[in-house]
RNA sequence: GGCCCCGUCGUCUAGCGGUCUAGGACACCGGCCUUUCACGCCGGCAACACGGGUUCGAGUCCCGUCGGGGUCACCA
């Protein structure tokens, strides 16, 4: 049998990170075993507007990497892939389980069955439905129907006995059917619930494999039951333990941004996407620019590959020392019996670490069209490219090397690209190197003198230069190049000081330094 | 609270009864390198939740305790 596995996200308009991660198992099994990997929206209860919400979840999928063989914009022979367009299909069901006697027409009020559950609470015993409104036959309910009540279908759950099955990561488990409610599947207005809807589609869809979040443990005995109930044989089951947040142990949630960012790594993560975001002028929105949902890497120019690799190790593991993966290698190697039983908390560090190693395998070329795009959204390029352009982006990526972690953090480098007399000066890093040092200006000014000598402007070339002038000055080169930095870059940390000259070019240099000295000069007197 | 799940360094994990004085990675702390920031190299710190069994032998099996978590909808 092939095997089909599936994710079913409801669009919410966000990919969370948890969620992108059980989605990636489900593909890696179905790519290892030669099989379907299908997208099925789950829009039973959505009244909103799906495409606009269902899109960045699309995108986020596509972006990573993760393509599906049927669902929504590929369709497939199983479809339609939208549950609310499936709503026959399930009234169907809930028709055979009604004449099976499996389920049954429930005419209580939502406040009666409250009032079942508060008796049972003050009696401190489990509750479970009385069925006293349980419709008998055809008399019965039109008789409660005439009396102005309407009727939900429920299901006739077993009572005694377990249901047991093998998940296939948690081994053998079991349920007591005593414990187990009569869960509605049927609202009065006729629509159904996520349970019978989600059990009639794996059947239709074929669907071999179930890997979720093990929040949905507790759920699979109902839906063994549907299905049981049905005539099917059940799928396999695979729980996955969830993902924690950073520094606990508990589910990570994508509304507690505030609370996370009191941790010191979510934190530094979060602010470094968001300066980028910021020079972009990225209008952040609250609820999607979080380092819990997956349009953040996207926004901020992460390599999908980094954080698909991370997430593949949070929770499962191929041996005591392997940590990359390609695709084609996780595809081989992925395995449920691998996985995890425990939670694994989410580790901004160790994500980031991932990032700037996939990143140093990036070719400049690539690397270069990553880049592009923030530089252009900086408004520090313009929309056509030149060759100059390109030629300056490949050289400081190669001066920069592996400085660079994400795409977006070209923009450290944005005084390569603004007009000289532009530069904006860090005022600590001015104060320290020009100001302070009060010998600092005149000897910028005969370092400018020899800048303009010699004939190349390598960076070979410019370092034999400052070599020499620091000979001639008897002073350590601590003592020239910091100055130097600060009056062509604004800034007080950058890579090597020879590229960054010969990048800027003799003529830039100069001109720079004779701004920063000018600068200097009027504000001493 | 009921039911269920989980428990190895700060974090992700390896470990499927002896080769574990518990291995790797990230982080952290030293040192070296060095024009800054990084990188790199070398070194270091650091864990089997606890208590009983079983066994010649337990991180590994069993029971209990404790701790953490999930779930208990006419949400998905």
């Amino acid at each position: 049998m092939t095997v089909r596995t599936r994710f079913a996200p409801s669009p919410t308009g966000y990919l969370h990170i948890g969620g992108v991660r059980t989605a990636l198992f489900n593909w890696l099994y179905s790519r290892k075993h030669g099989g379907q990997f299908i997208l099925r929206i789950d829009d039973t209860d959505q009244q909103r507007n799906v495409q606009e919400a269902l899109q960045p979840i699309l995108d986020g999928f596509r972006w990573l990497g993760i393509d599906w063989d049927e669902g929504p914009e590929v369709g497939g022979p199983c479809g339609p892939y939208f549950q609310s367009q499936r709503g026959d299909r399930y009234r169907d069901a809930v028709r055979q389980l009604l004449q099976a006697g499996l389920a049954y027409r429930d005419y209580a009020r939502p406040e009666e069955i409250q009032a079942e559950r508060q008796a049972a609470e003050r009696e401190k015993r489990p509750f479970r439905y009385s069925r006293r409104w349980m419709a008998q036959d055809d008399r019965q309910a039109a008789e409660w129907e005439s009396a102005g009540r309407s009727a939900v279908i429920r299901l006739k759950m077993p009572t005694e006995g377990q249901c047991r099955f093998t998940d296939l990561i948690r081994g053998d488990v079991a349920f007591q059917w005593a414990d187990e409610q009569d869960h509605v599947i049927q609202r009065a207005d006729g629509t159904c619930l996520y349970h019978l809807a989600s059990v009639v589609d794996d059947h239709d869809f074929g669907i071999t494999h179930v890997i979720r979040a093990v929040e949905h443990l507790s759920n699979t005995p109902r839906q063994w039951f549907i299905a049981h109930a049905l005539g099917w044989q059940p799928p396999q089951f695979a729980h996955l333990p969830y993902v924690a947040e950073p520094g606990s142990t508990q589910k990570l949630s994508k509304r507690k941004l505030a609370q996370y960012l009191k941790n010191a790594d979510f934190r530094k993560l979060f602010e470094h996407g968001q300066r980028i975001a910021d020079r972009i002028g990225l209008t952040v929105a609250a609820d999607t620019f979080n380092p819990v949902i997956v349009d953040f890497y996207r926004e901020v120019g992460y390599l999908p590959d980094a954080l698909v690799n991370y997430l593949l190790l949070l929770g499962w593991s191929l041996d005591d020392r392997t940590e990359d993966f390609t695709r084609d290698q996780m595809i081989r190697d992925f395995s449920l019996e691998r996985v995890n039983r425990a939670p694994a908390s989410f580790d901004p560090q160790k994500l980031v670490a991932f990032e700037d190693r996939h990143m140093r395998s990036v070719p400049p070329n690539d690397k270069a069209a990553m880049v592009m795009p923030f530089l252009q959204q900086a408004n520090l390029v313009g929309d056509s490219l030149t060759d100059a352009i390109r030629q300056r982006v490949v050289q400081i990526l190669e001066a920069a090397s592996d400085r660079i972690k994400v795409a977006g953090d070209i923009l450290d480098y944005d005084d390569f690209f603004v007009a000289d007399d532009q530069l904006a000066y860090d005022s600590q890093a001015w104060q320290k190197r020009l100001v302070k040092p009060t010998e600092a200006p005149e000897r910028l000014a005969r370092f400018r003198q020899r800048l303009a000598t010699g004939e190349e402007f390598t960076a070979e070339a410019v370092e034999h230069l400052m070599q020499q002038f620091v000979l001639d000055e008897s002073i350590g080169l601590g003592q020239i190049i910091h100055a130097v930095r600060v009056a062509v870059t604004g800034k007080a940390v950058g890579f090597g000081m020879f590229e960054t000259l010969a990048i800027l070019g003799r003529e830039a240099s100069i001109r720079r330094i004779d701004i920063a000295l000018q600068r200097l000069a009027s504000a001493s007197t």
